[in-house]
DNA sequence: TCTGGGGTCCTAGGACCC
DNA sequence: TCTGGGGTCCTAGGACCC
């Protein structure tokens, strides 16, 4: 049976939610009419463009760009800074509306949503609700979507990205090799920026050329990818929705420093916040590790990384952080400035369905003690009131933690 | 005051085993 | 007694997404 699927896609997302709150806030200006984008912070050597308004748009702003570059495009672009808080809230919302329509959700980011329709409707139907969908977001809401319709998420998807703001479009499959062929390679879900200039010296340049590519070719010279990439440009994907509440694979933050540090103490300390940072989220999720992950950005944006096993599957602060280190001293060469550190946890277990260790011992027992008596400080007087981080001020280097993904 | 942060999945190569 | 080969597990790095 044919499914019917729905791709929701905020209008830019963060620049619109943040016009939505001035203006709810008394704010005379609406920032989506203007020249503006919402920034991260140059002083904290975060300064990119995480979302820009349609007329910093026609400056010819892209997203992730340098806001240094976005201002020598557009003189006189007016910056905002991003609050997490605020834009799980939105989404939440945009969230809490769409369950009015069914339950088959999947959580795509924080700005999309696939619905999965099938059951509910008949074809015809279909674009009325998602009109339907989009007036009541804009009314209620404050902001606009687009909205792609079509019988997969692949194609549900291409078309929420055709023109906007505030569109509807459907992509079916006969209608496939007038929207969609003609269309550069680059616009095709999952082909990035070093997959592009490889077709493009293959003289495939629309999706409409990758779709008649030979598929045993693309085979062979990507791999699975060029599987991939030809269902895709032929419209072609079995993938459900995914509407079921995932577990996480792997929980990581990182931090890029607000000035480079060539100490391993300093990285030690570093690396000491994000592990009770992560091992705070791990516990949320009730769930333990049994790998540990410490990334490297050196200044000249050379990444390293390291992984190893733990012995136990732990959620324990002190163990891992004992692995983070040990990891960090084989791995870091004195003297090479650090830019940024990270710390992930990946092969996350169920605390249900764990391992029971035999060699759980006392000792164990009083650090799962002590990470508990520690959390619940936290949700009671907020993350930053304690921390074991360092003798110097790490809350400098730390930003307040973020739980918009949690949830 | 130039280049974020959080994820998932894939691949190549090495170690090890039979 | 001139370098087999399949399978599994692990790691580092990379590609891509929002």
């Amino acid at each position: 049976m044919e499914k019917q699927i729905l791709h929701i896609d905020v209008n830019n997302a963060f620049l619109s939610w943040t016009a939505v709150e001035m203006l709810k806030k008394g704010s005379k200006i609406d920032i989506r009419e203007i020249p503006a984008i919402i920034g991260g912070d140059e002083s904290k050597r975060s300064g990119i463009v995480l979302a820009k308004s349609m007329k910093a748009k026609e400056c010819g702003i892209n997203t992730a760009e340098t806001i240094y570059q976005a201002r020598i495009k557009c003189p006189g672009l007016k910056v905002f800074p991003s609050n997490y808080k605020i834009y799980k809230q939105y989404s939440d919302n945009l969230y809490n509306l769409l369950l009015q329509y069914t339950d088959k959700i999947e959580r795509f980011s924080i700005d999309e949503c696939f619905l999965d329709m099938t059951e509910y409707l008949m074809k015809e139907d279909l674009y009325n609700k998602a009109k339907e969908i989009s007036k009541r977001v804009k009314q209620e809401l404050g902001f606009t979507v687009n909205i792609g319709v079509a019988n997969n998420k692949l194609l549900a998807k291409m078309a929420s990205d055709f023109t906007k703001p505030d569109k509807i479009h459907t992509l079916y499959k006969e209608e496939i090799p007038q929207k969609m062929w003609p269309l550069p390679v680059s616009e095709l879900f999952m082909l990035g920026k070093k997959t592009v200039p490889k077709l493009y010296n293959l003289q495939i340049k629309t999706i409409g050329d990758l779709a008649h590519t030979n598929k045993d070719f693309l085979e062979k010279k990507f791999g699975k990818h060029g599987i991939m990439m030809w269902e895709y440009s032929n419209g072609i994907d079995n993938s459900e929705v995914n509407y079921k509440e995932e577990k996480p694979k792997g929980i990581g933050n990182s931090i890029t420093l607000p000035e480079n540090i060539t100490n391993i103490e300093k990285i030690e300390e570093v690396l000491l916040a994000l592990t009770e940072q992560v091992t705070y989220r791990l516990r949320k999720y009730n769930m333990k590790a049994t790998t540990v992950n410490v990334q490297l950005r050196t200044n000249e944006f050379k990444d390293t990384s390291h992984q190893g096993k733990l012995l136990n599957q732990t959620s324990s602060t002190k163990e891992i952080y004992k692995k983070a280190k040990e990891l960090l001293s084989q791995m870091y060469i004195s003297g090479i400035p650090i830019r940024l550190v990270g710390l992930r946890v990946d092969g996350l277990v169920e605390e249900g369905e764990m391992q029971l260790s035999f060699f759980q011992n006392n000792n164990e027992k009083k650090q799962e003690k002590l990470d508990s008596v520690i959390d619940k400080l936290k949700d009671k007087y907020g993350y930053n009131s304690i921390t074991r981080a360092g003798k110097m001020n790490v809350e400098k280097y730390m930003p307040e933690y973020k739980n918009y993904k949690q949830n």
